[in-house]
DNA sequence: GTACCCTTGGGC
DNA sequence: GCCCAAGGGTAC
């Protein structure tokens, strides 16, 4: 595999109608709405090893399925970070545990934040954090850890501080 | 609590 | 061997 790959390897032309209403808010400056395929035999699949071997405690890996992947990543496009309520609601969608959302959406962002890295090594800052301003509702990646601070505003709206 | 970051280990 | 979900440490 290349080392130079992007974060998506495929692009999906448009959304299917069923998928619009789960991601139609919150516009953002990324590229149009990509999908990483899998083969059709991994659909809704998640493989679960609960013992453990030999004493020790065996990882449970998750596979998502086309559908899933296909909502996560169009969303992760549109917007990189969500508020607690997001992440519930859209977690509940997809039938996946908050934890697993949460979790996608952290390896997706240092994913993103590597591939950037690799991408605009010199001018790193001038994508991931525009100095002009402190606050934004959508943070792009960010190279310094504990940048982002989630607020609300009076209206209940989430978003971002930088700190 | 969530964030970043690195590491671990499973699936392909 | 690569990819990536999940574990775990640390910071706030």
């Amino acid at each position: 595999m290349s080392s130079v790959e992007t974060p998506y390897m495929e692009t999906i032309s448009h959304l299917p109608s069923s998928m619009d209403l789960l991601i139609q808010d919150s516009p953002n400056s990324f590229t149009s709405p990509r999908l990483k395929l899998l083969p059709a035999s991994i659909e809704e699949r998640t493989m679960k090893k609960e013992d453990t071997v030999q004493g020790k405690k065996q990882k449970i890996k998750t596979v998502f399925s086309q559908t899933q992947l296909y909502v996560l990543n169009d969303r992760f496009q549109r917007q990189k970070y969500l508020s607690l309520q997001q992440m519930q609601e859209l977690a509940n969608i997809l039938k996946l545990s908050y934890k697993q959302f949460k979790t996608w959406f952290q390896n997706q962002r240092m994913k993103c934040m590597r591939w950037q890295k690799n991408n605009y090594p010199k001018n790193s800052n001038s994508v991931t954090q525009n100095s002009s301003y402190k606050y934004t509702k959508y943070p792009l990646c960010l190279k310094n850890k504990k940048k982002i601070i989630l607020c609300k505003d009076g209206h209940g709206s989430p978003w971002w501080r930088l700190s």
